[in-house]
DNA sequence: CTCCTCTCGAACAACCTGTTCAATAATGAA
DNA sequence: TTCATTATTGAACAGGTTGTTCGAGAGGAG
């Protein structure tokens, strides 16, 4: 048995949640209806909502499957030394990242991705020696936000790079900054 | 005459606009409905299609009031100088900078002012004799992101700083990044 | 005062949502 | 294989939203 469940489960659920990838990648997600959903996935109405409340259920369901942001805070090595491999995981699955952090993905899994990694960056300079505080935690916002603005113009095609070309750019933007930061402490 | 249109028509089209803003900052701007609008701006529904195609075209009407972002690229004073006067002028128009640019607001606006920065940022590095390409497109892209994420932080309440404070922490994280790139020019 | 424009409000078709239900089909275990 | 269990179906439904239309009436400009 893969999965605990009803085959016949397993395959409605993967049915739905492929079509929503499909859609939104090609009308973005506002304007993915359920009856679009069920129409791609060939499922009943009621079948649908056995297993999801809404379409928002969905795209949840989805974003497990890239959640690929959960590096360990590591006090040695390069600083950031995350964002590589970060790149490199959304190189791979770019296809599902693009459908869901993409202009046309949902605004609720951006807020989500920037949460995760606002704790990743947080810890790592803790664990550098960064004093908690206020100017510590805007200096994350930033960093944040010059990551996930890297991602999602990437994964839209508004750049052309390869991973270690964005891993470089990010580095030679923000990690001055953090180590003035640190240095400071 | 001010404004150069039937009073009928400013007071109108100013009750809808001033109600868009009032709903976005109680229940966020996707669930606001056009009826929700007109009700609350005490205005015929035939009225409203009169004057907006739809919901979005009041948030772009609203948006010319706040397009605070057009500073004259500038090759002299601070690097990044136009920042503290931006964050001052959120805080003034906070009302309606929290409405349109906060996370209740609406995607497109967001959108609309990482562009409007974008070109001023990327008009800065140039005036300094940052040498154009993929490489400078790679940094304004960061410098973009993490100064909108201040922003949406701040006028959110989830950051609570002065104008001041956010310049600085701006400067802090980008400038010594930015001035790498262009020592390399 | 008069003409012209704007507003009103109701009614409309079209669409979407989320729920219900009885009939049918697939599944997993004995 | 048989059989009880569980999932799926498809249709129908009420409630809500959108964008349009139209005649009647109110308001402003000159």
């Amino acid at each position: 048995m893969s999965g605990n469940t009803d085959r016949r489960v397993r395959r409605t659920r993967q049915a739905i949640q492929r079509a929503l990838v499909e859609l939104i990648l090609e009308k973005g997600y506002e304007p993915v209806t359920v009856t679009d959903l069920i129409n791609r996935a060939d499922v009943g109405r009621s079948t649908f909502y056995a297993h999801f409340a809404d379409k928002q259920a969905v795209l949840f369901a989805n974003l497990d499957e890239v959640a690929f942001l959960h590096p360990a805070p590591s006090a040695d090595g390069p600083l950031f030394g995350f964002s590589l491999a970060m790149f490199e995981h959304v190189q791979e699955q770019r296809r599902l990242v693009r459908a869901l952090l993409g202009r046309r993905g949902g605004q609720m899994v951006i807020a989500h991705g920037e949460q995760l990694l606002q704790a990743v960056i947080r810890d790592e300079l803790l664990a550098r020696g960064g004093r908690a505080g206020a100017s510590l935690d805007l200096v994350v916002t930033c960093a944040v936000g010059a990551f996930m603005a890297l991602v999602r113009k990437w994964v839209d095609g508004e750049i052309d790079a390869t991973p270690a070309e964005l891993d470089a750019a990010f580095h030679t933007t923000i990690t001055p900054g953090a180590r003035a930061l640190l240095a400071r402490a």
